[in-house]
DNA sequence: GTCTATATCGGGATAGAC
DNA sequence: GTCTATCCCGATATAGAC
């Protein structure tokens, strides 16, 4: 009967939703710097300790909305991918979704691009983030499988996480996008994304083989970079 | 007589020198987060607001940094470059003396690294940094002029910034690379060098003309976004 | 113009009472 | 779990010594 844990969340986690919701609100509005913890927990109508509680730092706050927008993000994913054929048409439904999802936070995601430190929590490459990370990869490798092309074995591997590094690239072109609705971004989303998907396509072509060689060396020595800090950190 | 103006600008010329050493000091002692505007004062032996007198605020210590580091590097560099034939080595030269210059400030540099915002005054993409920028690239731009090769024009406009480019990513990648000695940076720097020293030495070569253009169209996207961004902040 | 001393404020973060 | 009080620090301002 005591089913309190599993079923019945609502006790006070309503009160976490409603700190983060004032939250996201008042960055919108007034952008992340300038939006204040006794702002936020006025908004929310709690003490100042109050949001602290359930939120240990801004910047936790933060946490709170990457995570939410990575559940958000995979319902929508599985949803429209399905119905998607080829893999550009597939890269190119991902990342509309994405821009679309994300299009209202334009500006608090240009806040919170600053932290490119792998030491920093929020940063993309770093620990905390790692399992949303990792989701976010395993949709361009569900995606790459599902298009089904043969692809050589050296490129393969290193294609998810290549493929989020150019979705990366281009988030980040767009946050600082000032051109009228981001057109530039999505003049460079069309071309970009064709000149990749030809790379990909043609990968397995025997003359490109050396040119394929060099570019997985190059990456192995990025990976190897990444993966020997993460041994790092494990000592 | 009176030729203090130009000559002896000794004065109290002096103390501002020592406030930006003492503050270069601390930040490579305890990093730049934890170092305060009290704390540089008083290794500086000077008061708080003599500190803010001199310099508006903790960031203006940072712009000094910069402006320093590309007096010392502008001198290193003329030095150095008459005495190199050939892109590859002149390249490999520049980019040494860089990373040499830059070693005791690795820290420090990381912890600048998160001013990506090109709204930031610190960030290498701002109009505040705007006169070192083409400085520095200019180095590059003097650099591929000397070496004397026969470059196709329409990448040769954009060279010297791509190169620029090039460098910024080896130093981002420098700062976060936790290998012992960063002996990653210096497999990739090698190995990624050659490859960019042949691909402009092939880049003349008609075969390669397609992929050339496909390389220029994305760039023009790229800088012309930086293009209308500057002529947006002009209005 | 150069500098000290000090007071004040805003904001992130914490301690401890209830 | 929630609130009040408090601390620390960057930044600003002011009054005044030299």
């Amino acid at each position: 009967m005591s089913a309190t844990k599993e079923i019945a969340p609502k006790k006070s986690d309503e009160t976490r939703a409603r700190i983060l919701e004032a939250a996201l609100t008042l960055f919108r509005k007034h952008g992340f710097e300038k939006t204040t913890m006794r702002n936020i927990a006025r908004e929310a109508g709690v003490a100042l300790g109050a949001a602290y509680y359930y939120f240990d730092s801004k910047d936790a706050l933060v946490m709170g909305f990457y995570e939410r927008a990575q559940d958000d993000l995979s319902a929508l994913l599985g949803e429209a991918l399905p119905k998607t054929k080829g893999l550009q048409e597939k890269l190119h439904t991902l990342l509309s979704i994405k821009f679309d999802y994300f299009q209202p936070n334009r500006e608090l995601l240009r806040a919170l691009s600053g932290h490119i430190d792998p030491e920093h929590p929020l940063s993309p490459f770093s620990e905390e983030t790692r399992t949303i990370r990792e989701k976010d990869v395993s949709f361009f490798a569900n995606l790459v499988e599902d298009a089904g092309l043969r692809i050589p074995h050296d490129l393969r591997m290193h294609l998810p996480r290549l493929l989020w590094m150019y979705q990366m690239g281009l988030l980040l072109f767009w946050i600082y996008d000032r051109s009228p609705r981001q057109v530039q971004t999505k003049r460079l989303f069309e071309k970009s994304l064709s000149i990749v998907v030809n790379l990909i396509k043609l990968s397995g072509f025997p003359l490109l083989r050396p040119v394929r060689k060099i570019v997985t060396n190059l990456l192995e020595i990025i990976v190897g970079a990444d993966e020997s800090a993460v041994a790092d950190a494990a000592r």
